[in-house]
DNA sequence: GTAATACCTGTAGCTACTACAGGTTCAAGT
DNA sequence: ACTTGAACCTGTAGTAGCTACAGGTATTAC
């Protein structure tokens, strides 16, 4: 079943994450060491693609690496407690939406400004004199 | 009026930027080098100090350093232009704008996953099955 | 056998800072 | 005048999460 080992290059399509960033996950202990060809190239397993996969899936949740690196031994080790996952998650989640808040500030203050500003081809600019001030 | 020149320490202090910030700022273009006395401590004038807290203010909108340089650029020089600052201005609020799509995109699946979780010490977690299916 | 492609390692770059190390200058107190 | 301590100086390295080389080797197809 998983005897068939694939190239970096075949994981990298499969899953649509960058050959380089595959190597730098090995690098950062996110992936585990693959066997390697008589020639030194790596040979993956599905296993390592299932990893892989709940990696880039974690990233795109924003979970950083190291908040990765704790689910992961969550996974690995025989403690899988549900109460400490969704601690993390619920962690980031807070983090998520502190972030939400911070650039809604921002967007209100960009739109006021904008608003000051016809945008006509004059050589005087509101916005700046308000940056100014 | 601008003739009391002063200290780093004292710049760091009236603007709550980082005295590092600010020789880093220097490095960057995004603050004119100062007069140095005689032992090579930089000494600052109020010009300094507005340019300090209007790059400040910028950073505090979201702007990246590129951006601030292409707005000091068109304060700068004497075609300052409403039109072009307001683009830039545009430009930043639309990226602004993006990102929190995206970070809400995140906080609702975070909160899909979340609620697949009851956070009861039990040894197996909905949520990694989720993420690893 | 050879040529093209895929892979390898290692290093440097990106953003916007921050944090040293190791040295010099300044200001205040005696 | 001298000393001490604080403030300052330069230069380098670290942060996150990759990406982009350079310069070399392995594999594969013809």
């Amino acid at each position: 079943m998983s005897d068939n080992r694939v190239t970096i290059g075949a994981v990298s399509v499969e899953t649509g994450c960058n050959i380089e960033t595959i190597r730098f996950y090995e690098k950062e202990g996110l992936l585990p060491k693959p066997e390697r060809s008589e020639g030194g190239h790596r040979l993956y397993t599905n296993d390592h693609v299932s990893r892989l996969s709940f990696v880039r899936r974690c990233r795109e949740l924003g979970f950083s690496m190291e908040e990765i690196r704790q689910l992961l031994s969550l996974v690995d080790g025989h403690e899988v407690s549900c109460e400490r996952v969704k601690r993390i998650a619920d962690d980031h989640l807070a983090d998520v939406k502190a972030k939400i808040a911070d650039l809604k500030k921002m967007e209100k203050s960009l739109l006021d400004l904008s608003s000051t500003c016809t945008g006509a081809d004059v050589p005087e600019c509101p916005m700046l004199d308000v940056l100014q001030a």
